[in-house]
DNA sequence: CATGAATGAGCGTTCATTCAT
DNA sequence: CATGAATGAACGCTCATTCAT
């Protein structure tokens, strides 16, 4: 199913704990309050070492931003190679996110809190990455319409927004809170309901005319 | 059906001006770079004035917070007196939020990309709001599986994370892209889509087992 | 004879102090060393305040460059309409030199410290006003060959660096050695003995051929 | 005539590579901009070598200003020893200016924008080089006055500064505009000029009194 | 009510210098 | 000799907040 790994490569030693660093501070105090001294101490380094790795703060940012969706994109270039069922790769969709978030928690609570929605945070340019994103699984969605998996009925861009809409809450609630997944089971069960309820919807069958 | 005034009561004009402003002020560029004299420069007020009627900046922000949220509960107690099919009710919140778009699109800016996700602005004080919102939500979905509406082999709690992420995602989508919504139709079909999906599936019935 | 105040007009009392301060603090530690606390000590307010009246540093040294020049340049304009002896108008540009230096010794000592020679401050904006100086002086030169007051055969440009050159070494030893003009028989001897060498020259009329 | 050669003598490969580096480095951008990193990728080596070879960067200045001045003052002891007439030791001290700022125009350009008038640079040791040198033209200057080349009602010292001044001037307009001189045509045309109107004067004779 | 002068904590960033390897 | 990782003093600048007028 080709997980990609996020860690990244390539990248010194002191390069990643700074990044761990980073991530960790911007996690707990937001991007603006997050200082270059917090993140060296977090690294347990000295402040001025930072701009020895990275250009600046906003450099430092747009590497956490870029290591989060070269991720997506890996398994969203993995999945479109697919044969499989659209149900499943939905299912992979959803199982990445929370895979990351078990693997690094922290870069899915930055994606979240300071990456999604901040439109301070976004650039034009880093808009264009959510663009991109939305557009791919549009692909998917699209597929299945064509495949006959999904009503041709609805638009595939708000079926697209519905169905990343519920993963991101989900997201959302674990990082508001700070909540773990506890194991593979509830992720299993978490998935599966989503991609139930995208599929065959909420109602009961039996009420139905 | 309810919809609750969002505009200020009880206040002097002045003090709804500098609202406003403070609105406008952070939907452009977020709560963090929205200086007190760019907020004055919007209400065309000097920065001074801003500390008579609020009593800083963070008082501000908490007025625009309470503001979102009474117009949110007042909602919801709205709804939970009602007789009216769960559907009508989650249309409701539907509408709810994309009416509140039309008439102060500031509003649901900031609460999108301010209040819904950043870390950094949720003091606890605040995160107590969501729980409180996602609770009466939650209530609605478990009255819905109680009269045998939903599938009570689904955790309620995850519908609810389920349709709320389906609403909130639309609305990111405009916000972040600035769209408006084109009128009452484009607004019942978003919301009629989002509703068929959550109750029925995407799935195409035809091809069903 | 029209001298040109070059005291501010137009100007708050606090923007002249903290100008004066500028001027004071880039004499005695140069433009890099002055920090805009030592300039806000000078003027006795804090450093926060320098930024309410100037936007910069680099605004703070502008308004110091140009105070500098529109003097200058007035007394040129001043000149040029004149009809008298070009050995006159001559002088006038000495004694301008002296006048303000007596005046107002942190601003010409700034002058000839940091925005006469330095490379590092020299925007091609400010190279200008010096290419622009040297123009009005050469021009008053050309009048006088064109009068028949000084040979043709000597380059006027050539003409202009000398007499230039003379004036701004002796401000240079002035202000290296923190000197002041001992009173106007002291200038007039030196704005005489300059004139004088231009003019005639230094060597002995005896002695000649 | 005895140029002295500025090249630095006794001084390893590398130094005098570091040596040239920083001279380039501190043309381009003043010596407060000139980073010891931006010296040492001049010199094509690492930036902790700099410190192998040079105490740190007020010693690499401090160097530099010796250098300077080790070659004019030995020109200067070489003119003190001299025959010749008075005017062509003045010639010689223009000549020298001219033939370094050909064979090394970086040093010269450093003298003129960082040595030359910075109060920034001038420390009080460094002051004392200054007098001592314009001690030694004015000596020069009293020579001739001896010999009865000089007009003796003119002071001295006002001579060697109008003398010094012209010189400074011409160089400094070469430098700021980045001129090369165009060959040895110009440059004794330049000095004669110098020579002529500093003997001679400018005024046209054929309109004396 | 209203203004904007005044303050100073706070933070990003630069860069000379040291030193282990 | 040579490298460049590491340190931290230093400083420009922002901006929330106070308060005299």
């Amino acid at each position: 199913m080709g997980m990609t790994k996020l860690i990244p490569r390539n990248r010194t030693d002191k390069e990643s704990v700074i990044f761990e660093a980073a991530l960790k501070t911007i996690k707990q105090k937001g991007y603006h309050r997050a200082r270059i001294s917090d993140i060296a101490d977090a690294a347990g380094i000295s402040y001025g070492l930072v701009y020895h790795y990275f250009k600046n703060k906003e450099d430092l940012f747009d590497t956490i931003f870029k290591q989060w969706w070269e991720g997506l994109f890996a398994l969203m270039a993995d999945i479109s190679h697919q044969e499989s069922p659209i149900a499943d790769k939905l299912k992979q969709v959803i199982l990445y996110f929370f895979d990351t978030y078990k693997t690094d928690p922290e870069l899915v609570n930055v994606f979240i809190t300071e990456i999604s929605r901040s439109t301070a945070n976004l650039t034009t340019a880093r808009l264009h990455y959510f663009k991109e994103f939305m557009g791919l699984v549009e692909d998917v969605i699209r597929e299945g319409q064509q495949r006959g998996t999904f009503r041709k009925d609805l638009n595939a861009r708000y079926l697209t927004y519905i169905f990343l809409g519920a993963v991101e809450t989900f997201l959302s609630a674990m990082v508001l809170e700070d909540q773990k997944i506890k194991g593979d089971a509830q992720k299993n069960r978490i998935a599966d309901t989503i991609i139930e309820v995208f599929l065959r919807g909420a109602s009961d069958q039996r009420n139905r005319g």
